[in-house]
RNA sequence: GCCGAUGUAGCUCAAGUGGUAGAGCAGCUCACUCGUAAUGAGCAGGUUACCGGUUCGAGUCCGGUCGUCGGCUCCA
């Protein structure tokens, strides 16, 4: 007999079993209940592995059917265990390969894992091409498979038999070769067999809900030389209701698409003759604009000296900078009078030849040169995507030149810059990646330590979480960047401070020390929102493009109840607008219904409503979309609410 | 760039197997003067992304180009 501690979440009881039975036995004897909700089990500890199998992968979660064979303490995964939903999600990719595998009998299998929020499973066909209208068939045949109920079965063979198994599947075979384990697991499923390290739910049954949700191609091993396989995209649950709250959250995201609130808020637009580049309109320029006039205030109180640098620069100076080298092919050129140019992917040299057209003293230092630069990149037909991947937009750049001893105080002082910004337009949520030098590198390696210890140094001083990203730096420096969370969860990559020791060097720039003799300065390069116009895009999306009236394109309109109101109405319109708000008069002759429909699909946040009682009172009416409506109110009261929630930079109205 | 899908009025979408392009909303005109998410009627609006082919005849079939969408790869 050997001793098994159980615990599921907070209970935890420990029986005596006889050696070789399985969990799913042993939770059988304790309680039935808990058999049938449990999905997956962790081992705790264990008094030995079981298997060589487990001791080279330390899996500690197993299936059910995992036989205990020594004392051990083990964890009862049940439905609500975040790591449960993955496994589901991964045994539903091998429900749907089951499917495919039966329409489609030649479909050779690659990888199908569980992802964030569902599973894929790329494979395969060389005749046919599935499309969309294919995959109600295959959720049906899926559908058959999970009332069969058919077990996972798990099995232990040499990585010569599985060889066999799989000797028509060039992928696993592949994969085979790469396990380092003289053994490798495989699950059957009804009739289909999958190189699998598991674990997997218990039986197909579990499934309680699923949808297939897009197909798409994708590179075998993620790499462009390699075939082009089918890949489909589910997502499964446990239950119904489960899978209704996704979709409706998937919709919703859908909803706060920035390309369609762009369109629809008249902020922006696309056109095929310049696939890539955003036109902004009138409203979209006025959210650009607020958000500029907020950056250089900021940008002012911490000592940034603004400047513009040319959009075209000689190719020499790209040369020079090796940015030639790297990035010729995503960059722009022309010829001017049989001389080559280069529309700039980036404003460092500009800023550069700002520095060298005079000299300068330590007593400079750190000299701030900030630029709202409009870059050129081209990017590969297929990446663009509304304002997220676009061919030219605005970093909001500095180039920081400083002595070493400056270094450290510097790139704290941006942290705090970064911080302070975010927390105002409502993101409080960010994390914080390093990354080291890449392959393809300028500069000495003592360069690079010197660097990349920097940067650590700070962020480590600052007590800030961080995760290292090796060999992702930019080509003349290390960096660390800033990633937002926005309300859907998704995280954007934005600021980043990037330590540069070569381009000083390229470009031979100099400052006299106070030892009056010539010295290199550092480089800093910043941006603390990335591009104006993906920030843009950022924001639509969290807002949903109900922005907060500082940020509002529109942030009142006034509503006349009927044209018989209308010179009260235009006395509140003309001096809402006196007191510089962005405020619209609807004085069309339609129904109050109408206007404010009207108004709510435009997300403008406060409805003056005015009719005989406003008029009578010499007051006015506040619909707000957030909070409670503000019924006959002195306008000079509603004037300064106003006020302090646009010039406090409130997230509610 | 690659795989797949797709392109019809400003927007959202219709037009069995090829037979001279329709609707709702928006716009304009008129009537209604309205109390918290669409008042009604009328009018106007399209070389069906572009180029070529098959056909007596193409929005529809075929080829190409471009854009867009979902992914993959890439992102200084």
């Amino acid at each position: 007999m050997i001793k098994v501690k159980v615990k599921v979440e907070e209970v935890s009881t420990t029986i005596e079993v006889e050696k070789g039975k399985t969990i799913l036995e042993l939770l059988l004897a304790i309680s039935k209940p808990l058999a049938q909700k449990a999905i997956i089990a962790e081992i705790v500890s264990s008094g030995n592995s079981q298997t060589q199998l487990d001791r080279t992968q330390l899996v500690s979660l197993v299936d059910l059917s995992h036989v205990i064979d020594s004392d051990s303490e083990i964890r009862i995964i049940t439905s609500e265990d975040e790591r449960a939903l993955d496994t589901l999600n991964h045994s539903c990719a091998h429900i749907m390969a089951c499917a495919i595998k039966k329409i489609y009998p030649d479909a050779k299998f690659a990888i199908g894992p569980s992802i964030r929020n569902g599973f894929y499973y790329d494979f395969d066909i060389d005749e046919k091409t599935i499309s969309q209208e294919d995959l109600p068939v295959i959720e049906e045949e899926m559908k058959g498979i999970i009332e069969k109920d058919y077990k996972f079965e798990r099995q232990e063979v040499t990585k010569a038999e599985a060889k066999e198994i799989f000797r028509n599947n060039p992928f696993k075979l592949e994969l085979i070769d790469e396990i380092e384990s003289p053994k490798v697991s495989i699950y059957t499923t009804g009739n289909f067999v999958d190189l699998c390290s598991g674990p997997h739910i218990p039986s197909t049954g579990k499934v309680g809900a699923f949808k297939l949700l897009s197909i798409a191609g994708a590179y075998w091993r993620g790499d462009e030389r390699n075939k082009m396989l089918t890949r489909i995209y589910g997502a499964s649950f446990f239950s119904e209701e489960d899978l209704q709250l996704y979709l409706e959250r998937a919709e919703k995201a859908k909803n706060s698409d920035h390309r369609k609130i762009g369109k629809d808020l008249e902020l922006f637009s696309f056109h095929d003759e310049a696939p890539g580049f955003p036109f902004f309109h009138p409203r979209g320029i006025i959210l650009r604009n607020i958000i500029i006039d907020y950056w250089r205030k900021e940008h002012q109180k911490e000592g940034y000296l603004e400047i513009q640098t040319p959009v075209i620069l000689s190719n020499e100076l790209w040369k020079t900078s090796g940015h030639w080298d790297n990035y010729k092919d995503n960059m722009y050129f022309v010829n001017i009078e049989e001389k080559d140019y280069a529309i700039k992917p980036m404003n460092c040299p500009g800023a550069i030849l700002v520095y060298k057209s005079s000299q300068h003293s330590y007593r400079e230092l750190p000299l701030k040169y900030a630029e709202l630069g409009l870059v050129h990149r081209h990017e590969k037909s297929g990446v663009l995507h509304g304002l997220f991947r676009v061919r030219s937009f605005t970093q909001d750049d500095a180039h920081i030149f400083c002595m070493e001893s400056q270094l450290k105080d510097e790139i704290t002082k941006i942290i705090d810059l970064v911080d302070r910004m975010y927390r105002v337009f409502g993101f409080h949520d960010y994390h914080v990646e390093l990354s080291t030098r890449p392959l393809k590198r300028i500069g000495t390696d003592k360069m690079w330590d010197k660097a990349e210890n920097a940067l650590e140094e700070v962020v480590k001083a600052k007590d800030i979480n961080y995760v290292i990203n090796k060999g992702e730096g930019a080509f003349y420096g290390p960096k660390i960047d800033f990633h937002i969370t926005d309300c859907f969860g998704r995280t954007w990559q934005c600021a980043t401070i990037q330590l540069d020791f070569a381009m000083p060097e390229k470009f031979d720039i100099e400052y006299m020390g106070e030892d009056n003799a010539k010295h290199r300065p550092v480089m800093l390069h910043r941006v603390v929102l990335g591009s104006i116009e993906r920030f843009i895009g950022i924001l639509i999306e969290h807002y949903s493009g109900n922005l907060p009236p500082w940020l509002a394109p529109v942030q009142a309109v006034v509503l006349p109840i009927s044209e018989k109101f209308g010179d009260y109405s235009r006395r509140v319109f003309d001096t809402l607008r006196a007191n510089n708000f962005r405020v619209e008069f609807d004085n069309r002759v339609e129904s109050l219904n109408k206007k404010i429909r009207d108004a709510e699909l435009k997300k403008i946040p406060y409805m003056i409503v005015i009719g005989k009682r406003e008029e009578e009172t010499r007051t006015i009416t506040i619909r707000r979309k957030v909070g409670e409506d503000m019924r006959e109110i002195e306008l000079d009261k509603f004037l300064s609410i106003l006020k302090d929630v646009v010039e406090n930079k409130k997230s509610t109205s």
